[in-house]
DNA sequence: AGCACGCCGACT
DNA sequence: GTCGGCGTGCTC
């Protein structure tokens, strides 16, 4: 018999899982044509999870292969996602290769991404027949005796064990319990209880006397009538911390009817203090920037500011921001995550008024409200990472990017691994809105674009108020090394440098970029050294947990002892990471209070807020770290920067190395140096006459560019091309080899000249699976690029035919770093 | 991603 | 002879 179906429309979905295709439900008869693309939907998806998913689009046409599910319940009464996000949903899904189900994960805040949680509940037609049952199973039935349901954890707690299958599926057969699937709606609006009185003011006087007795009462209630004079909520908390009461005092109160208790819904986003705007006023030289960048802005979409550190570029995002403030547009301040530090965040809300701030380490909460806010135009200057890009603005007017060079604005992993920058700049584009890309040392790409004519260049090349530029010294440690002035890889000369700032009371900044306290250890005799049991790394040194860790996998071992080859005793600490250099310049600068910034020891947004300010407030007078000290530094009473490995920078066998360390040695030298005296950098290097200590100390950065453009266009690099960079990984060496010499010859029949590879990368295994690389450098005129990427699809897909090739994963990385 | 189905090794 | 390991394929 032919099904017939009684519905009249489909809803195509996506759901928040990696599968390349979308999936037709049916639409109730109760739902039609409430459904809305961008609103969710609960659907079943498999034999058992709920999912929530986004409808795409709806139609009438039955599919004709299979019988589609119903769609189960409307989850929300207005769409969550706009039209223009679902479209820039789709442009990152074929642009950087990935699902729109991937876009999802990484778009959409946690709590919005509901999957179903599977609990067991006591089936009531349950005849007790507890005799019936085993030991095991009779723990489970009395565990369902005094609670609704259970949870597969649960059960393991109970019983003790992991495996729990065989019980589970007994008490099944024997129908005890059966299998309830919720999809749990994780968000929940934050309340806060108000209390209110409840008697009118003129009776106070008769229920006073009431509670004379009762000196807890007595003092709830003085202290709510002199808060409700000062505010016009009183909150309950608040109101028992000034009392110093109990909450059951203030609820005979409650009971005695003087006073009420009402729970309101509270945003979590706290409104700032921001009762003292001020207006900075700008140089002539950042007001010139300014008309400069208005002026380009008449006929281009995108304008590169190149203004060295210190230059007040801050001050100049922040006009734009007011002037778009004006007009009632929203703008969009995107920041590297490390630097959105909360003084960066108060120093621009002081200026332009309340900002909204949205990275990843909100809680979920907060960052539904934030989403809810802009979507409903609430909020119209918001502050993020990358993240932020995908929050749903309704009138942009203005997109500005800090440190636009920055690596961390390209996602690495997972999917979708999109460059933050390059999707703001798609994002503006879909609002007819402007993009100002800021930095004191563009990216190579940009500033091709902004050298082409394609973006606006605009200079800003006084520090503000003529701050002195730092004098940058080189510091040779191959010398250091032979003339024996250099310990714990300390050179004389920086320790000098280090003496006289302490002795003038001044502050240090040294960078190291290895965490942990001995980056490898080494046996004295044969020269054997423990590596990761999953990965192709060698094991760290961390003396404060006293282990050896992989900063690959995070395997943790205790340390060894001895040679794992020849057995001896000699095994050696080698190099020097942030934690034996906090160490030793304890025992160099015993007078010196120092501190310490890692992701050791920067567990939280907190821990690392505490440590820039226990440095602002002077409570460190040295600060060894990693990365971190680069960015989001701006305050203290920094004199002195040093760099104690530079060579470590520049040995990356990348072809953005140079790029990067170029970079980041001119952000931390930008660290250095107050408004009063000029800063000192030192950059340990073992060869001076490195070409970037030429770049660094001499050239203006117009030189640099052009050498490594010409470095560039040589290999066929960005912006003379365009990389995709596909990975694939296998438990099995051989496997991984042999598959990925099968794509590659795929690959290299279509695009002869295209196709790099397969290498092994410079790590060849982590996590126990083996790595190979296979790299595209498509042209850059080439038009070919969506056909490209097709044909990289079919090549996959063709490895896939293969029996022994089917469980390798091939991930594609579109503009790989 | 999860989940079920299905075919080979170590236990009663 | 069964339990359960994970390789394989499918989900509207």
């Amino acid at each position: 018999m032919e099904t017939k179906y009684t519905y009249q429309q489909f809803a195509h979905v996506v759901l928040p899982l990696a599968l390349p295709q979308m999936y037709t439900y049916a639409i109730p008869e109760a739902l039609e044509n409430q459904l809305k693309p961008g609103m969710r939907v609960e659907v079943q998806f498999g034999k058992q999870k709920l999912y929530a998913a986004i409808v795409w689009q709806i139609d009438n046409v039955p599919p004709a292969a299979y019988v589609p599910k119903e769609i189960l319940s409307l989850i929300d009464d207005a769409p969550i996602i706009t039209a223009q996000q679902m479209q820039q949903w789709q442009w990152i899904a074929s642009y950087y290769m990935c699902t729109i189900g991937e876009v999802m994960q990484a778009a959409l805040p946690a709590y919005f991404k509901l999957d179903s949680e599977t609990s067991f509940v006591k089936n009531p037609a349950y005849e007790e027949d507890i005799l019936q049952l085993s030991d095991d199973e009779y723990l489970i039935a009395e565990a369902l005796g005094h609670q609704e349901e259970i949870s597969l954890k649960d059960i393991q707690d109970i019983l003790q064990r992991k495996s729990v299958g065989h019980t589970l599926k007994s008490l099944l057969q024997q129908k005890v319990i059966y299998v309830k699937q919720t999809l749990h709606e994780k968000y929940t609006p934050k309340t806060e209880v108000i209390v209110q009185l409840a008697i009118a003011e003129n009776q106070l006087q008769t229920a006073f006397s009431s509670i004379s007795k009762f000196a807890k009462q007595e003092a709830i209630l003085l202290a709510f009538l002199s808060l409700s004079k000062q505010q016009p909520a009183v909150r309950k908390s608040e109101l028992l911390k000034k009392a110093d009461a109990a909450a059951s005092s203030l609820e005979s109160l409650v009971t005695k009817g003087i006073l009420t208790l009402e729970e309101r819904i509270v945003d979590r986003i706290q409104a700032h203090d921001i009762s003292d705007i001020r207006n900075y006023l700008l140089s002539d030289t950042q007001q010139h920037a300014l008309d400069e960048i208005h002026t380009f802005l008449q006929e281009k979409e995108v304008v590169l500011l190149h203004g060295i550190t210190s230059s007040g570029k801050t001050l100049l995002y922040i006009e734009l921001i007011k002037e778009q403030i004006n007009k009632g547009q929203q703008v969009l301040l995107l920041l590297p995550e490390i630097s959105l530090t909360y003084q960066l965040i108060q120093r621009i809300e002081k200026a332009v008024g309340p900002v909204a701030v949205y990275h990843s380490k909100f809680n979920n909460a907060e960052r539904v409200e934030i989403w809810n806010n802009i979507l409903h135009g609430k909020a119209n200057v918001v502050i993020g990472a990358r993240s932020a890009v995908f929050l749903p603005f309704r009138q942009l007017g203005l997109v500005i990017v800090d440190e636009e060079h920055d690596a961390s604005y390209k996602q690495q992993d997972p999917a979708p691994r999109y460059q933050g920058r390059d999707t703001a700049i798609y994002l503006a584009h879909q609002f007819g809105a402007k993009v100002i890309l800021g930095s004191a040392t563009p990216s190579i790409e940009s500033y091709t674009n902004a050298v082409s004519g394609k973006y606006g260049l605009v200079k800003l090349n006084n520090r503000y108020s003529n701050i002195a530029l730092p004098d940058i010294e080189f510091i040779s440690t191959k010398e250091a090394q032979k003339n024996k002035a250099i310990t714990a890889g300390i050179t004389f000369r920086l320790r000098d440098e280090i003496l006289q700032c302490l002795a003038n009371k001044e502050q240090v900044i040294l960078f190291q970029n290895r965490r942990g306290y001995a980056p490898y250890l080494a046996c004295g005799v044969c020269n054997w050294i423990p590596m990761c049991k999953n990965c192709d790394v060698s094991m760290t040194y961390h003396k404060f947990t006293h282990d050896l860790r992989c900063h690959y996998c995070g395997y943790t071992q205790s340390l060894i002892k001895s040679c794992g080859a020849c057995g001896s005793h000699e095994m050696q600490q080698k190099g020097l990471g942030t934690e034996r250099i906090e160490e030793d310049l304890a025992l160099m600068f015993p007078d010196a209070k120092i501190g310490r910034m890692d992701t050791d020891t920067v567990r939280s947004k907190k821990g690392h807020e505490q440590i820039i300010q226990a440095f602002e407030d002077g409570e460190i007078d040295i600060l060894v770290g990693t990365q971190m000290v680069t960015k989001g530094l701006d305050f203290g009473n920094v004199q002195l920067v040093g760099v104690l490995n530079a060579d470590a920078l520049l040995f990356y066998p990348d072809f953005r190395a140079t790029e990067r360390a170029y970079q980041l040695l001119l952000q931390v030298s930008g660290r250095a140096g107050r408004r009063d005296k000029q800063g000192k950098v030192c950059i340990q290097i073992s060869d001076v006459h490195h070409p970037i200590a030429d770049y660094i100390l001499e050239k203006p950065y117009e030189v640099f560019y052009q050498h490594q453009l010409a470095e560039r266009k040589l290999f066929h690099y960005p912006p003379f091309s365009r990389l995709i960079r596909l990975t694939l990984k296998h438990k099995d060496i051989k496997t991984v080899i042999e598959g990925a010499n099968k794509l590659g010859d795929f690959l290299r029949t279509k695009y002869p000249d295209m196709v790099v590879g397969p290498n092994a990368p410079l790590i060849q295994k982590i996590n126990n699976y083996y790595l190979r690389e296979i790299l595209l450098k498509i042209p850059k005129q080439s038009k070919e690029t969506a056909q490209i990427k097709w044909h990289i699809q079919q090549g996959i897909q063709g490895l896939y035919q293969f029996a022994t090739f089917k469980q390798i994963r091939v991930t594609a990385d579109v503009d790989c770093y």
